[in-house]
DNA sequence: ACAACTTGTCATTCG
DNA sequence: ACCGAATGACAAGTT
């Protein structure tokens, strides 16, 4: 029951630790759970983070950090709380800017990711993210912004608005409302414009290259967000060919254009009419491996060289690139045709060609069914069932555009795409997880969720770690430098005993000096090799946290003496007001010895002390009243330091889960848009060359009756439609099974 | 004066 | 049973 109610406790604060810091819905599990298994600990919170065995043991097995159990380092507590709240404002600092940064080096396969980073690669985000919203139109492109990439989550279904951190709900309303004002206008620009997606290229670099030195980015900066700002100019509202605005444009050009012949409204049914079926989470993943290796294929392929005059690494811009018009092949096979080779085989939509579409979207929204909602049902989501099987498999397709070429298509996407690559393999190809996902396990594996590893912690912890065993470890080897090392990071509280044990000295407190220098030996004049490691000697019960100053400081500082009566008195003063209760106490109590020795003296010794001395009952309950106090005062100053740490190291570990969400949705939406075009640029090849085919008597074949298919071996078939179809309900189920 | 923060203390639980 | 550590809660002090 205890227990229960224990475990609930932490999880409860460190979930609400998270949530309350990420401000948003973050579907992380579902993209990081089957890479990363101990995420789920992570948000589940490390149910040891606040357990006291763990931590007690963690301190006193001394696996190689040396940490002494009682050693509180305040100047490194203070920095941590400082570095608390400079995160903390880096995060908030980040809210706008992630999405912003999103979009404009969206098409960065690695700069804006920036992993190994922790928090300066926010900080570079937001600069550059700043830099592009501080235009004369800042609301405006703000808004785009935001629209663009909120729309591409939304697109993605996620449903969490792409801002992170402390937005408040009136902030997430104002966004939302934004966003849906953005999309009913239809804004979108670049996807078919070249030249934009040119120069847009040139702005990712540019961001890139600012990203990577900060220092000369504000120049630049100005200058790209000069180009951005024109390109916007340009683009932004004329054509809404966006990739966000696809369901806008589709929906919004059907109605006008729908009256083109059956045949190519047939053709390409099957590709734009998928229902979406609730967003599935694994789907997302299936979507991004099945992108990926659509990609992969691309990159095999080589034609692609051609058009990847973008950075290696960024499919998408390649997509856009309009290869010269090529002599017509009328040859064409669409294995050539394939995913690789599609953009040199877009030639073939060139003005050339009359009778068959251009590769212009717009002249792909004519071919579209006249049922509108099944567009925007598939180029609305990120569903891509409906990409990979045919509409009718899904449930709505009209019945003219159902069984028209279900297969064709299907058999080309599926075959490239269902190939499952494992997630570990995306992520090694990201150069992300594997490395962060070892990390998050080791911090929440260690106890008590402290990081007492330096190299995981860039706060004040791992130093305020390693500077507390220093402390302790000077103090068992040299008594001077132990002094100076705690007078510096002040043990709390007892910092004057030193003064009460002069006064008791001068008072000649009898039968006092066996017992300091046995206490002396105890603490640091053991000559034995595990002198310098004290907490070996008494690994539970070491309390020379407290006991150097009075002790080293007496012994060691000039006594009074040496200063002159008045500045003495002066200071005797001084020091009683620094004096704790419990010392004013001990003093008005006569007890004989220090209150260091009283707290910090092991039990056994303590017995020992008080046995030599005729104390009476009240002296004996207010030593013991002293002890249980300073321990306690000990260990609410070590609570409220694991604390803190745990925070700390929650809120990181938080940092990185929104960094890592961020760019796994900035991939995403690249991925889907990309897959979209590959998808756009199938259809028409698959039109061109069924359009193409005559039978024997010379006349076209119907999409109606006749389909497509593509084997293994690059072939291209021309089946029945009923075949077809049989083929494709088969494949549908194939990657369910698959999942389960 | 007041809020926020810090620190010490007590009570309690646990190992 | 006792001890010490851990920790929530509270109060006093400090900023």
């Amino acid at each position: 029951m205890l227990s229960l109610k224990k475990y609930l406790t932490e999880g409860l604060l460190q979930f609400t630790i998270l949530l309350s810091l990420i401000g948003v819905r973050v579907d992380v599990d579902t993209y990081l759970t089957s890479q990363l298994p101990p995420l789920r600990e992570i948000i589940l919170g490390p149910s040891s983070a606040y357990t006291q065995t763990q931590f007690h043991n963690l301190r006193n097995t001394l696996d190689g950090y040396g940490i002494h159990p009682k050693s509180i380092d305040l100047d490194n507590y203070f920095t941590a709380r400082r570095l608390l709240s400079q995160v903390r404002a880096l995060d908030r600092f980040q809210v706008p800017t992630t999405e912003v940064n999103a979009w404009l080096v969206h098409r960065d396969p690695e700069g804006s990711v920036s992993g190994s980073q922790p928090s300066s690669g926010l900080a570079l985000e937001s600069s550059s993210g700043l830099q592009d919203v501080t235009g004369t139109d800042n609301g405006v492109r703000e808004s785009e912004t935001e629209q663009g990439f909120s729309e591409d989550l939304e697109d993605l279904g996620a449903v969490a608005p792409p801002v992170s951190g402390d937005l408040t709900k009136e902030d997430i309303d104002l966004i939302d409302i934004l966003w849906r004002q953005d999309i009913d206008l239809g804004a979108g620009r670049e996807i078919f414009d070249y030249s934009h997606r040119q120069k847009e290229q040139d702005v990712d670099k540019e961001l890139q290259d600012g990203a990577e030195q900060e220092d000369t980015w504000p120049g630049e900066g100005a200058e790209a967000l000069a180009r951005n700002l024109l390109v916007d100019g340009e683009t932004g509202e004329s054509f809404p060919a966006q990739f966000p605005a696809d369901i806008s444009s589709l929906t919004e050009a059907v109605p006008s254009e729908s009256e083109p012949p059956g045949l190519q409204n047939n053709l390409l049914s099957p590709l734009l009419t998928g229902t979406e079926s609730p967003f599935d989470l694994e789907q997302q993943w299936q979507d991004l491996m099945s992108i990926m290796e659509m990609q992969a294929m691309e990159v095999n392929t080589s034609t692609s060289e051609i058009l990847y005059s973008a950075p290696p690494g960024d499919p998408l811009s390649a997509n856009y690139s309009l290869a010269p018009n090529t002599p017509i092949n009328q040859n064409v096979s669409l294995h050539q045709a394939s995913l690789g080779g599609c953009s040199q085989d877009f030639s073939l939509f060139s003005p050339e060609v009359e009778s068959l579409p251009v590769a212009d979207s717009s002249t792909l929204l004519p071919l579209v069914p006249s049922n509108s909602t099944n567009l925007n049902s598939t180029f609305g989501s990120t569903n891509l069932a409906g990409l990979f099987f045919p509409p009718q498999l899904n449930g709505t397709a009209n019945d003219t555009a159902g069984p028209e070429l279900p297969d064709p298509l299907g058999g080309l996407l599926d075959e490239a795409m269902l190939d499952e690559i494992s997630l570990m393999d995306l992520a090694i190809e990201e150069g992300f997880n594997p490395v962060q996902a070892s990390q998050l396990e080791e911090e929440f594996d260690s106890d008590s969720g402290l990081s007492l590893d330096s190299s995981h912690s860039p706060s004040s912890l791992s130093s305020s770690e390693g500077s507390s065993s220093s402390s302790s470890s000077s103090s068992s080897s040299s008594s001077s430098s132990a002094s100076s090392s705690f007078s510096e990071e002040g043990a709390v509280g007892y910092s004057s005993d030193s003064e009460t044990l002069d006064l008791e000295e001068a008072e000649g407190a009898v039968g006092y000096q066996p017992e300091y220098s046995k206490f002396c030996r105890m603490s640091y004049q053991d000559p034995s090799p595990l002198s310098c490691l004290p907490y070996l000697e008494h690994v539970g019960h070491n309390h020379t946290y407290n006991m150097a100053p009075s002790a080293l400081d007496s012994a060691d500082l000039p006594p009074p003496s040496t200063l002159k009566k008045g500045s003495k008195e002066k200071q005797s003063d001084f020091l009683d007001k620094q004096m704790s209760r419990d010392e004013h106490r001990a003093r008005a109590m006569k007890i004989p010895f220090t209150n260091d020795k009283i707290i910090n003296l092991p039990v056994e010794e303590f017995n020992e002390l008080l046995s030599k001395y005729q104390l009476s009952e009240a002296q004996l309950s207010l030593i013991r009243d002293i002890r249980r106090r300073g321990k306690n005062k000990m260990a609410a100053q070590n609570c409220r330091k694991r604390k803190l740490d745990t925070i700390l190291n929650l809120e990181r570990d938080v940092e990185d889960l929104q960094r890592d969400k961020a760019r796994l949705l900035r991939e995403k939406v690249e991925f889907l848009r990309s897959l979209r075009q590959m998808k756009q640029k199938v259809q028409s090849l698959y039109q061109e060359v069924f359009g193409r085919l005559r039978d024997e008597n010379g006349r076209p074949y119907s999409p109606s009756q006749y389909a497509l298919q593509y084997t293994g071996d690059g072939s291209v078939l021309l089946i029945p439609r009923a075949l077809a179809d049989q083929q494709a309900r088969r494949q549908e189920r194939k990657p369910k099974d698959r999942r389960k």
